[in-house]
This record gives C-alpha cells, structure tokens and sequence, in this order.
DNA sequence: TCCTCCATCCCATCAACATGTGATTGCCGG
DNA sequence: CCGGCAATCACATGTTGATGGGATGGAGGA
C-alpha cells in the first residue's frame, strides 16, 4: 500500500491536533503540512514544489477565505488534487455549493476519525465517501419535482418542449416533427399557458430543472 | 429497533434466493414480497393493501419494464418508499436516470450482503448508501468543467449570464441592473462572441452545464 | 503618458417569438 | 351521437432577440 499525502487545513487547534495525531501517526499516510487558513495553505505550497499532497482536509469554516471560496484556487495550484470537506453543519446550500466548487467528498465532522480515515483511502482510490445525511441531500436534487407519469403536459407537448430546449427555432421543430409552424405555435402557446410562463428562457429553466 | 418492511424485486433466481435468504432471516426485516418483474410487483401490491413495503430493492435489468421505467409506477403506488437500486453496471447514464426517477440509494450487485443491509438500514433512517464508485460519479456531475475563477467571461458579463438564465427578458436584466437596455444588447453580443453561440437557448444551457 | 479592456450607451435592421382569434379533424367516454 | 379534448393549420399584430455599426469615460498596465 503506497503511502497518501495529506494535508489539513482546520482553524480550531482542537480538531486540527486530534486531526493529525491520529492521521499523522499512521503509517499508510503522509501528512505534509497543516494550515489554519486556505491563504497560508496557498502559500506554503506554492512556495514548496515539494509540497503536493493528494488528498486535502478542508475545513468550511475558516478566517480569511472561506473553504468553498478556498477550493478553486486550491486546485489551481494541484489540479489533481483530492478535497474532503469537513463541516459540523449540513446546509443543502454548502453542500453543493462545494461540490460544484470540485470538493469531491464532504463529511460531518461529527463522523468518527476511522470514518475520516476510509473516507481519505477511498478518496485517494478514486472513490468518493458521503455521510447518509448528505448522500440523501444529494440524492434530491436530482429527484424530479414533477414525475414525468403525471406531467401536466401531454406527450406531444413535451416533444415540442424537448425540441425546444435542445436549442431548435420554431422553424427547425416545425421541421423535426413534420408539422407546420403555426401548429408548434399552437403548441407552445398552450404551453406557456399551462406552465404560466410566457418564454422561451422560463420554458429551459423549467425543463432543465425537471420542474415539468 | 422497528422492523423494516422489505421488497425485492431481481428476476435472477440465485441472486433473488442469496437476498431473501440473507434478508428474509434477519430479524430486522420484514420481507413482504419477491417479484421478478415491477409489473408482477405492482399487481401484487396494488391488489393488497397490506403490502406496503418501506424498502424496495430493484434491479435495472428486468423482463419487461426496466427497473428505471419502473421506478415512476413503483412511486406512484407508494409514494414514501425508498428505493434502492441494484446493478451489474456501472454506467453513468443509467445512475442519473435512476436517482432522476427517484431511487434513493444505488448499489453495485457486486457489494457484499452486509453492506446491503447496512444501505436498507441506512436509507430507512433517511439516509443514502452509495458505493465510493458510483458516489464519485456523482460527485462529478456536480464539478464544473470550467472554473469560476478563470472563467472567460468577466464578472459583469456573469451577472447578464445569471439574469437570462433567471428566466428574465432583456429588458427585466436592463432593470434588474439599472442599465439600458442597449447595454444588456452589448453585453449578450459580446457574450455570444466569446462563447461562440447566438441564442439564448445555448447560453442557457451552457450555463446550466457550468461550461461557463 | 498611451493604449487596451471594460462598462456604458445609441441607432438600425431583420429574424424570431408571443399572443389573439378562429377553424378542422379524429378519438374517447358518457 | 354528442361534447370535450388533443392535434393540426391559418392569419394578424406587436414585442423581443440577434447582430451590425459607432461612441464615451474610467481603471490599469506597459
């Protein structure tokens, strides 16, 4: 087992120091450095080629530049780079707000250190670990709000929709399904009136947001 | 400890047996039913009200409606079931297109019992079980191809970019911001320029991709 | 200082879209 | 067999969007 590069960046001494007690003294990592803010991790490696841990510990609340605002600017520096976030809260909001940030794994730190430490194997592998608390959060953003079953859009429609959404002018669906423009006008205007919106963009947003 | 209310629904007699035997005998399941297809599982469930199963263990693959197809109708009939899907495979698409249709939990076949039980645990508290493989797959939805922060549009332009893909007009972006109209017209050109589109339809998208 | 980039604004034109009113056909359920 | 609904098509009018010009002031780098 090849060892993992780590590093810490966590602004309470407390967890930071049972943190790296318990990675640090074991043999299958190698923790390279610990932080108190996101700025001195910044510095510290870009000061050190040496310096080039594989898995992060990232903290989400720290002074200076928050852990979220922290993580692009940590990748810039270590593209390849893992990050795992660690919180004591779980907002929807930061959760995701860190994933599309490029954090790819997000705990708790109510979790127990054994659980932190598979979560950085796993992380380091090319997995990806989640707490169940999150994993469901993230689980329903993806569920739909409207089940296609029951759309109230008829199947027609949402061929229209589909045609829209995949960027096609009136022409151009008119087109596509054999049907003349002001049919597809037609259909869009009923459209709009059933989904109370009146345009294209309200129509994307809605569709992409499988809100029909 | 309440006892969980289980259904399974694999159309694989040796991987149906393993389950039922290794579930059907744990004191803390309740295993209602087996089926081999979701049309057999909704005849089923649907003509007995005392079936009521808070855990359905399904697999993609299945004689008739797909496991994902079924999801829908599954929901339909019960609304507050979870859903935990099984697979051979480990495909993308096919994990989006289950958690879109509402599965909250997505397991290789190739996990071991325990952690099958642990997931239907799990998800029974309201939580998800991911397998580290699949669990990075969604991580990756999330993380944007490009970055924010070298973004090729300036900030400005990201705020005109947040506004239409708010679903507004040019003229609401215009009020929204306090600018003319004409401004919000060179700015959307400008826009197009960089991103090599011409309409709204694409910037939509793009953004919703995080491509931008 | 000069030069470039950004944000702001104006004008003009044509294509595309939003919306209203109205009509025909075919299917399904009462 | 009739009424309702989905799907089809037509015409008309005004609004919005896409794209081409060109112009100005301010912030910041060479």
């Amino acid at each position: 087992m090849k060892t993992i590069s780590l590093a810490i960046i966590e602004d309470n001494d407390i967890i930071q120091e049972s943190l790296s007690t318990f990675l640090g003294g074991d043999p299958q990592f190698d923790l390279q450095l610990t932080a108190v803010s996101v700025e001195e991790f910044l510095s510290a490696v870009g000061g050190n080629p040496m310096l080039s841990p594989a898995v992060v510990l990232l903290d989400i609340q720290l002074p200076g530049m928050s852990g979220i605002e922290g993580i692009p600017h940590i990748k810039k520096l270590l593209p390849e780079v893992s990050i795992i976030m660690l919180t004591t809260f779980i907002e929807s909001e930061k959760i995701f707000a860190a994933l599309c940030a490029g954090a790819c794994s997000y705990l708790a730190k109510s979790v127990s250190l054994l659980n932190i430490r598979d979560a950085i194997i796993t992380v380091s592998q090319g997995g990806s670990y989640m707490s169940p608390g999150i994993a469901r959060k993230v689980v329903e953003y993806f569920t739909p709000k409207t089940n296609k079953i029951d759309s109230p859009l008829t199947a027609r429609q949402l061929e229209i929709v589909q045609c829209i959404v995949d960027g096609l002018s009136y022409k151009m669906v008119a087109l596509r399904l054999n049907i003349s423009l002001d049919t597809v006008r037609t259909h869009i205007k009923n459209i709009y009136q059933i989904l109370e919106i009146n345009s294209k963009g309200e129509l994307i947003r809605k569709s992409l947001n499988r809100e029909v």
